[in-house]
DNA sequence: GTGGTCTAGACCACG
DNA sequence: GTGGTCTAGACCACA
């Protein structure tokens, strides 16, 4: 389980941890009902407080991305998720605000579409493999 | 000018201001050199403090989507913007885990590239009416 | 950690505390991954508002020169910097004027080298030392 | 008498035009005893307000570089410049921060010698001509 | 305890 | 009137 985080970032570490997991799943590095590490270790192994790995676990099972089971920790949840799901509205939202800014950046719909496909593609790939 | 704010959010502020004045340059609702109104005016117009206002025009500066001219103060920038930026860099990374988050939450490629196709439009079609 | 400031001058504090520890990293007198004080025991240190120091903090991590760790506060960035940064090409464009203004003060083209290779080696001696 | 003037920048104005000056004078392009344009007709050339100008030929003929003369209006003063005056002093402390920018970015003692030089012949050559 | 954010109020340089 | 700077005091998320 290699995490990939910035302590400079501006981005919170815990929220790192989030989406460095989000991301292990969609490519498929972590299965669904895989245990993940314990916090204890996780936090070992990335070096950083027990507190941080916890509140990621947490704010995954919010999103239904994890279950926190008491005999095997965290799991990969079931998915694809259900629809209607809050994840996936603010991600609308966020697409939004995300397009305006390739946009302005003077990013062509084109290789914006290229890119999604691209990135969608590597995620449809491994997942179902 | 009109921004759309919740002072619930998790978001903050500033960054909420930030992102409403690029959606609306990306609309075409603010016009390449058009001044945006001052700091004051605009705290009071949205009530929030002169500072907040302040950081987010000076964020905004900071990526290259708003002068600070000290005779008409902040103007839209020229765009687009030259190529290699920050910004775009940013969103393609932020696009990786969107997408990752959209695909575990059951959003078919097809859906995905149809809704970003369809926000691109948004943009485009206004910004060169 | 002490800074050589100047209340009355026409330069902001803000600013003057950033030249202070960027000549202070190029001294020697602050090592790479070294941690600055914090805002507030920084700002109690040297007499001014919090808001100031970090106001300078965060212009340093913008040029480069410090990363700002969600743990360990300011520490210095690892260098030296990449080069086609912003900070030399803004320093070589300093450099065209304050010569303009040396050469019309009566300084010799000798008497600035000589100068420019003195301050260079204090650098350059301490810092690898 | 042509002007570089960025209105976005975050120097003043009227310090880009002192500036200007500075150099054009060192570049030759402005002899010693020259009349420089009159306050009104600077100001509408390069569309700033009228007191602009005036504020920028003041803090020149405060340096030393300019003689202000009821007949002639603003006309070069005579060089170089007595020793032991305030602007070289000030220089020469700048230097120090420049070079202590330009260490931290990477640049080699040589690379900052040799540019030197060039900007300093580049003055030589001209003025003496 | 750390920085991040927000508010409130003030003074100043600039244009 | 504009943004830039500084102060003072407060709350919160993060680690």
């Amino acid at each position: 389980m290699i995490l990939n985080l910035d302590f400079n970032s501006d981005k919170s570490i815990y929220t790192q941890i989030c989406d460095e997991i989000v991301k292990a799943i969609a490519k498929g590095n972590l299965k669904i009902d895989e245990s993940l590490p314990s916090v204890r270790s996780m936090a070992e192994t990335i070096g950083v407080n027990l507190h941080t790995v916890n509140k990621s676990y947490n704010a995954l099972k919010e999103e239904g991305f994890l279950n926190i089971d008491r005999r095997k920790g965290a799991v990969v949840a079931t998915l694809p998720m259900k629809e209607g799901n809050e994840t996936l509205e603010k991600s609308k939202l966020d697409l939004e605000l995300l397009i305006a800014r390739c946009y302005l950046s003077g990013m062509s719909k084109e290789d914006f579409l290229d890119l999604s496909s691209k990135l969608f593609d590597s995620y449809e790939v491994k997942y179902h493999e």
